[in-house]
DNA sequence: TGTACATCAGTGAACGCGCGTTCACTGATGTAC
DNA sequence: TGTACATCAGTGAACGCGCGTTCACTGATGTAC
């Protein structure tokens, strides 16, 4: 009798290699972005037969579809371990901008140019609303500031994505602005849109935070 | 004697060709997405041979590259025709809007997930130049509100891109928060990150829109 | 106006390539008695 | 502990495909005298 997460040395080896594949998969989208990722340079980079990988991944998009979850499950727990630590929007946010510098072609496999047709699995979303989850319950926190808006007004029992966190408008909208401006500097950013321009996009990264937060307490 | 641009047959002929493949070419990238675009397939579709095609350009990168010039051409275009119909922020910002929900595909080919290495030729930056200039026209045109801030202070004696129209930073800095918070609205709308969420993506951009330029006058 | 020549759009065959994926197989690893 | 069997990772050959691109060519269109 074994506990039911003992691992046989197989399914160890198994486990192991199938890292090693999503991490080579990494490397090559990195290098050269995920319409280039091919089955067969993977595993000729590993030494292996093409038809091996058939063994851990059933295809092509079964793979891309992994590794597409594995990017939002990883900016979840970034978010959750940011959001533990202090629970503020700012911290929030420079979790946000780490966890994007640090891989801006696994940011761009969540929030990049979609491929025309294709949708998600329903695991994948979750894991977006988990996302979105974490950065309600920060904007909550703050009090609000200005009086209510038309989009406010708009938000006003429209706002089904909260569902399972329920917040008032401000709140709402606040969460919105969070992610859509933070997004708009670093998608513009990491797509290489501002080099040339002189100035640094972590000051405008933090000129939009302090307008959303609050200017920093330093 | 022909006066230098009139056109003989032949070269109305060609032009026309010219224009149908990259026609087509847009369908192809709205269908499948730009990396799925095939010299090929266009061939096909116009009852063509592959090789035809290399009549009219030297290769598929030559192609795709003229199509975002293109792109860039055409929202240059956009935004001179709203800006001298007004020069406010306001008409640039629905121009932008409906420059980009008319061709989604278009609009991620210039501010979408760029190609690593890809380095754009210089007579497309200078397109994007030319936006960018037409831009802080209508933000040197708006009176200017709230204290500097920090990244206004950066921007002095930073902001290269403006070199040719020099302006004030808090005139650079509104632009670049138009840019990036409409930029953030739209792409996120365009990939589908709003679907399901119960709102209106229009009304959020309206906001952010009041946030950047007062309210409404209506 | 008619004839000789030049231009050039488009064809079809061919090249080499890498792709995803299937299949029958070998051989090593683990399991049961 | 040793033997018989089951599991399963990985191989190599093969399939069919579509890609970008080259090349020598045909035939229609335009030009010059």
């Amino acid at each position: 009798m074994m506990s039911p997460d003992a691992k046989t040395p197989r399914e160890r080896y198994r486990a192991q290699v199938r890292t090693e594949i999503k991490d080579r998969a990494w490397e090559q989208i990195a290098t050269a972005g995920a319409s280039a990722l091919s089955l067969n340079a993977i595993a000729k980079g590993m030494g292996m037969s093409g038809p091996a990988l058939y063994r851990y991944f059933g295809s092509r998009d079964e793979l891309i579809t992994e590794l597409v979850r594995d990017a939002y499950r990883s900016l979840a727990d970034t978010f959750r371990a940011a959001s533990q630590a202090g629970a503020d929007l700012r911290a929030l946010a420079h979790a946000l901008r780490g966890w994007a510098l640090e891989d801006p072609q696994r940011y761009f496999l969540a929030y990049g140019t979609p491929v025309p047709g294709y949708h998600a699995p329903d695991d994948i979303t979750a894991i977006a609303s988990e996302i979105m989850a974490t950065l309600l319950d920060a904007c909550a926190t703050l009090p609000s500031h200005g009086p209510a808006t038309p989009f406010d007004a708009h938000l006003e029992g429209r706002a089904d994505w909260a569902d399972s966190h329920p917040a008032p408008p401000a709140v709402l909208h606040r969460a919105l602005a969070f992610w859509t401006r933070l997004h708009g500097v670093l998608s513009l950013e990491l797509a290489g849109h501002f080099t040339g321009m002189g100035f640094d996009p972590a000051q405008l990264f933090a000129a939009e935070l302090d307008d959303l937060a609050g200017p920093s307490a330093h």
